[in-house]
DNA sequence: AATACAATACTACATATGTAGTCTAAATAT
DNA sequence: ATATTTAGACTACATATGTAGTATTGTATT
């Protein structure tokens, strides 16, 4: 496996609206977070607020006190949780085959032309990289 | 979207294991089921029980008490659950985009050549089918 | 300085999930 | 017929998650 990251803490689905937020731009304070997510989730401060110290304690985000406002920031990539999610993801319903998977993906009408002319030049690049 | 499934209930880690031993094959017995499961699972045999109950109240399994011993039926095909379950997921870790999650697992090097070879040939077949 | 505001710190509470245990009634074994 | 085993019904209990509310304390306002 290339991706050896540090394992991951899980992320909750709530949890992830506020990743997201943190993700696009770090460090911000809570209030910054809520009045981002206050536009899309109908969630009162205290929840979103609440949500930010869960993961302060799960360890995904890392809170700086050096001043009375608190700055948040995440303490993995947008990237590096993709993948851990996705990994147990299709463990969990695929059998860990990601192949069934992609495989039930394409076969839905899901996918535009240019995603699928974009799909395969990556499938074409990808034998050249095989070490 | 084509595959207009009445909405799957949520099936969580464990339940998950059990219906996979559902889809294998069906009806099973409760103990049938125990007895697949042991196999792999460091359960309970009434973990497994309280497991099966669960998703009959889901409404996940149906169950036939006809006879003493009971016998358990899915009531949703691996598919559609394996649909529902992978749109949810899309949504909240891909942002609802498929293609992105897609080429993750593309550049990822969890795929033979075989499977290379195989996405290829399904993604050449796909626009034809362009209605 | 007194008061109002705002951010952080705690607390709360229902539902979901993992992981069983106990009680009861029927079938089976002796 | 009685004792034992077993399937099913009901109960239990900790941790996670969604969704906040209250208390406290430092800061800004008048």
């Amino acid at each position: 496996m290339r991706h050896m990251t540090k394992k991951v803490p899980s992320i909750s689905e709530a949890e992830w609206e506020v990743m997201n937020v943190l993700w696009q731009k770090w460090p911000q304070t809570a209030n910054d977070v809520i009045t981002s997510l206050q536009g899309q989730k109908d969630w009162k401060a205290k929840t979103i607020r609440t949500l930010l110290d869960r993961l302060v304690q799960k360890g995904v985000v890392h809170v700086d006190k050096e001043h009375r406002v608190y700055t948040f920031y995440p303490l993995y990539s947008q990237d590096d949780c993709q993948r851990a999610e996705a990994e147990s993801f299709i463990k969990r319903i695929y059998g860990g085959t990601v192949k069934s998977m992609l495989v039930q993906f394409i076969e839905e009408d899901s996918l535009s032309e240019e995603d699928i002319e974009e799909l395969k030049s990556i499938l074409d690049e990808k034998p050249k990289k095989k070490k």
